[in-house]
Formats: C-alpha cells, sequence, structure tokens
DNA sequence: GCATAAACTTAGCCATGGCTAATTTTTGGA
DNA sequence: TCCAAAAATTAGCCATGGCTAAGTTTATGC
C-alpha cells in the first residue's frame, strides 16, 4: 500500500518551502482586513469595526485588535469609536490583493469548478500563488473566454 | 482607477467563507507534519525529532511543542528521547495530505508552471483545495498525460 | 433633550506556534 | 568503558488571533 518511493528532497530547500508559507500566512490576515475595509468604503461608504467583525465571523474585540495591529503597521488610520480608513500602503495592498483574488476566483470558475466552491477555496488559495502561476491563471483565463466568446 | 462595482456579499454567507479558511488553517500544521514524517519513517527508517526541525526550519524545542499537541490529538506516539511513530489516525492522514499534496502539484506542473514553484505553491495550496476543485485538477492532470502521450 | 440601544473599548483569558538558554539523556568513538 | 557530542527536554519568553464580560462613548428615537 505504499506510493512510489519519492526520495527525500534536501533538507534546506525543504525548509525555505515551510518558510515561504509561514510568510504569506503572517500577510493573511492583514491582506484579508485591508480588501474587506476597502470594499466596505466603496459599497457602504464607510467601515465600521461592527461590520468588519460580522463579515469574518468574529467577535468585535478580536476585529478591533487586529485593526490595532493594522494601524501600528501603517494599513489603516483610525480614531477611536470612528470607522477605519486605509492608508496609501493600505490601498495599494487592498488593490493588490483584490486583484489576485479576483484572478484566482476567476481561474477556478474557468477550469469548471462551481461558483460557490470558487468563493469558497478562492479566499484560501490566494495567499499562496506565486507571480509565476498567477500569470499562467492569467492565460488560461483568457483562453477561456476567447473560446467563450468564438462559440 | 476603481474596479468594476462589486456588489457586497451576504454577511453571512462571507462569514462562512472565512471561517472555512480559519478551519483550514487549524488542520495545517497537523497534515505538513504527519506528511513529512511518513516521509521520513519511510526513507530513513524512522522520524527524529532533529530531522523534522531541520526539514521545518524550525527550532528543535518547536517542533517538540507540536509534536506533543500531534500526541495529545492522537495523530502521533513517541516516548522521552525516542523516535516518532504514526497512529492509525496519523497514517491515514498522512496518506491523504500526500495525495492531495501530490495532486496540487501535478496539476500546476500540467498547466505550465515551472518544477520550482509548483513545489513552493502547491506546500501552501493543497490545505485550501476542496474536494470539487480537486476532482477538476485531477482530471486536467490526466488530460494532459494524455495530451502528452498522443504526441 | 434624554433614555436606550448600538458601537466600541478595555481587561483578561486561552491556544498555537515561534524563539533562546539551560539541562538531561542517549549515543558513539577512542 | 567512559566521555564528548548529539539529541531531546524543560523553562520561560513573545506575537497572533481567537474568546467573554464589563464599561464607555456615540447615535437614535421618542
Ligand atoms: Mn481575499
Ligand atoms: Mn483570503
Ligand atoms: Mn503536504
Ligand atoms: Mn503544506
Amino acid at each position: 500500500m505504499s506510493s512510489p518511493d519519492r526520495p527525500l528532497e534536501n533538507a534546506d530547500q525543504q525548509a525555505q518551502v515551510f518558510e515561504r508559507v509561514r510568510k504569506a500566512h503572517q500577510m493573511e490576515a492583514t491582506e484579508d482586513y485591508v480588501e474587506l475595509i476597502d470594499d466596505l468604503i466603496r459599497t457602504q461608504g464607510e467601515a465600521r469595526l461592527v461590520e468588519v467583525a460580522e463579515r469574518l465571523g468574529i467577535s468585535q474585540p478580536s476585529a478591533g485588535k487586529t485593526i490595532s495591529r493594522l494601524q501600528r503597521d501603517g494599513y489603516v488610520t483610525s480614531e477611536p469609536y470612528r470607522s477605519i480608513f486605509l492608508t496609501d500602503k493600505g490601498k495599494q495592498l487592498a488593490d493588490s490583493s483584490r486583484e489576485r483574488h479576483d484572478i484566482v476566483f476567476k481561474f477556478l470558475l474557468a477550469i469548471g469548478v462551481s461558483e460557490d466552491t470558487a468563493k469558497l477555496d478562492s479566499e484560501g488559495l490566494e495567499h499562496h500563488v506565486s507571480d509565476e502561476t498567477l500569470g499562467v491563471f492569467k492565460r488560461l483565463i483568457k483562453q477561456h473566454s476567447e473560446r467563450q466568446a468564438k462559440k
């Protein structure tokens, strides 16, 4: 019942792979928050903590603590009891995160995954896709839409 | 410079998406550890903490603490100063994790991603791929290998 | 305009997963 | 055999990201 013998790869190389995943996870909350805050500002005119917490499915104090960290790290500004604003740095990260998220989502649709599943999977996948892979995704999205147009 | 107006989705739905990502992250360390431990047992005859830590790129105490948790949760057994063994539950998780990891890796190769990037990306992506998406990946891997054979 | 409700903050708890320094146990070579 | 090196453990630190309970501020509706 054993799989084919994969020889172990070099230990250092493998360590670098795991290190990269840890780095991605470090940025994950930041990316999801700024993307969500930007969405709320666009559609509601402002981003309130209560709405951020509700959409993330966590408590207000939990969301508030992370917002404080984002402020500390220069992604957002916010005065006590007021709504949340993105800094330039935060807006830039929101834009690039949304773009990447959209590409992953559309790619999943293009290869035949359902809307619901694509929405679920892309929320986690987006943070682990390299630029190289993203480029391949974009190419296949384009091919798919061209195929659709021709039909 | 604004993107097309995406209306906000339902808050509850969105919360469920994020909740699913949090669940996936809860399992992530467990899956990576049991997969690695299984690889070490297959190729080295045993899994030593020193090797687990080296390959994850973390300190021995950090790896040891997580191994304790895996033991507490029934994935591994290990006596003090001895090597690490997988329980049936751990072996099953290792097998299914490796299988999923391999599918993601081979899928990336099939769509034209380089070996190095596929190795990097698949280590993070694997934990966020649903069964539905995995099925699509498998289909496309098969199509690709058939195309290769025909050529 | 005032009372109540909603929003937010504060305080304090917990688990996970990193770390270093110091100690203990095991192992292997002279 | 025994001693030094390697492996593992213990202790104690930290950041992140969850939580609840309780208090404060702001907004709302009568
Ligand atoms: Mn996103
Ligand atoms: Mn996300
Ligand atoms: Mn894996
Ligand atoms: Mn992994």
